[in-house]
RNA sequence: CGGGGCGUAGCGCAGUCCGGUUAGCGCGCACGGUUCGGGUCCGUGAGGUCCCCGGUUCAAAUCCGGGCGCCCCGACCA
């Protein structure tokens, strides 16, 4: 629990936490029934049922954005395809950012910033790219009133950019390697969006690295997805399969794009991140050159590699239960609420002092911590609520724990009463950090099991829709198809090649789908 | 761009078929009280260009014509 990462502060009152609009407008287009009142009963019954989420396993899409949507991560803008990130959900960006840069930082990077506009001549420079590119590309016209002569585009990614910037900044082997990052947001002209999954324009990291040789540079791009894979498990607490995207699924413009894939709660795959060895294309299509040693004009090799404020996605993916979401500690805006419980009118001083102790003890132990003193909401509304909010542990603090030196421990990552354990307040600090470890872990393990869980071996086709149907999952076969094959493959199932794994030990089988002999295994699903 | 649906208070809806008091209900919001160990309860109150434009009519949320916007499903994708 590094104290530098960001602390949310929640207040009350602040419209923070209001119903947005996009609730609503979700739950009237989906045709979720909605509770009306239809007979005078208590109203806590009403406000409960109203305020459910639908389950994951009725309405797993809509479960999703209403988690989004209800614990404040994002909301909608008035443009299509566009979300605000609300101050909840940046915050927890703010500690994945975090999370990230120390670890770019300790491998030898250092971060700058490229301008957002690109002339569209530099996309068409390489080929791939552009085809890649063009279709989902923002393109300005006009400035300052005026037709421009130049059409610029709204950065999709920046390899380009840098790339012009790189051939005027490498002259010489010295120069080597350029191990650069950048914080930025990027737009893409997306047909179908989705909070945080797919929006039009998202931020992310993209680094950019020019080596002197092919070696150094897959060594970076493999380096990186380390780095996202350890990111990954040990802040975001996500397993991934590390692996190499097919042809079909790379990056347009790669020699090779390595990804890490995680599974959803529904068995989907989502790639979390991604690591590109462009090879020489970018040194080529910007004319990136040094001199060597022996005073020869060589191209440089070039990487590329991000992740994106989709992992606010996955986590909600991963860890999201019934109850809402549930946020690792290591990210967690709010590690620890406290939620102060008072019967009398004499117990609330004795009970509100003492919250505020144990408030103030676990934050000079920098954890990150917030009382909700709230006298407008009961105990039981606030538990939910932040139990939505996915805050990984709750201090319960009432006139028995008080007169018994005492609190209660509950946590996110196990529900209801087998969740809860009194504490001592004098060891409450060290009690709360061993918890707090204790939930990352689990949950790390928890989502690590389900992925082992739906993860499946098919050896024919017809097995492999079978499956597909009826359990879903990551599919691992010995794999010896053509491009076309994965083609006809996605169309006829919606599963794709989610990417070759490293961890396989190279022995030989037969693929599921040509029969051929081959040692290459691939993983296909259904993908976000 | 094809198929489906929707537009009435901040949000969810009723009312529209069959035109007619002051356009209602729930949530949320504000104030007062009450409650608080798993979504308290009671009272009071604020809040509306009924998507827009035009037409029919003594009278339009409601009927007619035109427009706009949004959502869902499908074709591209971190």
């Amino acid at each position: 629990m590094t104290p530098d990462v960001t602390h949310y502060v929640f207040r009350p009152g602040h419209s923070d936490f209001t119903q947005t609009s996009e609730v609503s407008r979700l739950r009237k287009s989906n045709k979720e029934p909605v509770i009306r009142q239809t007979h005078p009963g208590p109203r806590g019954r009403m406000m409960a049922e109203q305020q459910k989420l639908p389950s994951r396993s009725e309405n797993y899409p809509e479960w999703y954005n209403q988690v989004v949507l209800r614990a404040g991560l994002a909301d909608y803008s008035p443009v299509r395809g566009c979300m605000v990130i609300r101050p909840y959900g940046y915050a927890l960006w703010e500690n994945i950012r975090d999370a990230l840069d120390r670890r770019f930082k300790a491998t030898g990077h250092v971060n700058a910033y490229f301008p957002l506009f690109i002339p569209m001549s530099f996309i068409e420079k390489e080929k791939e790219h552009v085809e890649g590119f063009a279709p989902e590309l923002a393109v300005v016209t006009h400035g300052g009133g005026k037709k421009l002569e130049e059409p610029l585009v709204v950065r999709p990614t920046s390899e380009t950019i840098i790339g012009h910037m790189y051939a005027k900044w490498i002259k010489s082997y010295r120069d080597l390697p350029v191990l650069i990052n950048q914080w930025a947001n990027v737009v893409r002209w997306e047909l179908r969006t989705r909070l945080f999954l797919r929006t039009m324009e998202f931020l992310w990291q993209e680094g950019h690295t020019a080596h002197a040789t092919a070696e150094e540079a897959e060594e970076e791009a493999r380096r990186m997805l380390d780095v996202y894979e350890d990111f990954l498990h040990n802040e975001a607490a996500i397993p991934v399969v590390k692996g190499q995207k097919s042809e079909i699924e790379k990056f347009a413009g790669a020699l090779r794009s390595y990804t890490v894939e995680a599974m959803m709660g529904n068995t989907w795959a989502l790639q979390a991140g991604t690591s590109h060895n462009l090879g020489q294309n970018f040194a080529k299509a910007f004319n990136i050159r040094y001199l060597d040693r022996n005073n020869e004009l060589q191209y440089v090799w070039t990487t590329s590699w991000g992740m994106s404020t989709r992992v606010v996605g996955a986590i909600v993916m991963v860890h999201g239960d019934d109850q809402g979401l549930r946020l690792p500690p290591r990210l967690a805006p709010i590690q620890v609420v406290i939620v102060p419980i008072w019967r009398k009118d004499v117990d609330k001083t004795p009970v509100l002092d003492t919250a505020r102790q144990v408030e103030q003890r676990l934050r000079e132990a920098g954890i990150r911590v917030h009382l909700d003193d709230r006298e407008e909401h009961t105990p039981g509304y606030k538990f939910h609520e932040w139990e939505l909010r996915g805050v990984p542990l709750r201090v319960e603090i009432g006139p028995r724990d008080v007169e018994q030196g005492q609190a209660v421990l509950a946590r996110r990552d196990i529900p209801g009463r087998e969740g809860k354990t009194a504490v001592s307040q004098e060891s409450i600090v060290q009690d709360v950090r061993t918890m707090l470890d204790t939930i990352q872990q689990a949950m790390f393990d928890r989502a690590k099991r389900f992925m082992e869980e739906n993860t499946h071996t098919v050896s024919s086709y017809e097995e492999f829709k079978d499956v597909l149907s009826t359990r879903g999952g990551f599919i691992r076969v010995f794999w010896a198809g053509t491009d076309e094959d994965e083609i006809r493959i996605k169309e006829e199932t919606k599963a794709t090649i989610r990417c070759y794994p490293f961890d396989h030990d190279g022995s030989e089988g037969t693929c599921f789908y040509t029969g051929k002999k081959t040692n290459r295994v691939a993983i296909f699903a259904r993908a976000y």
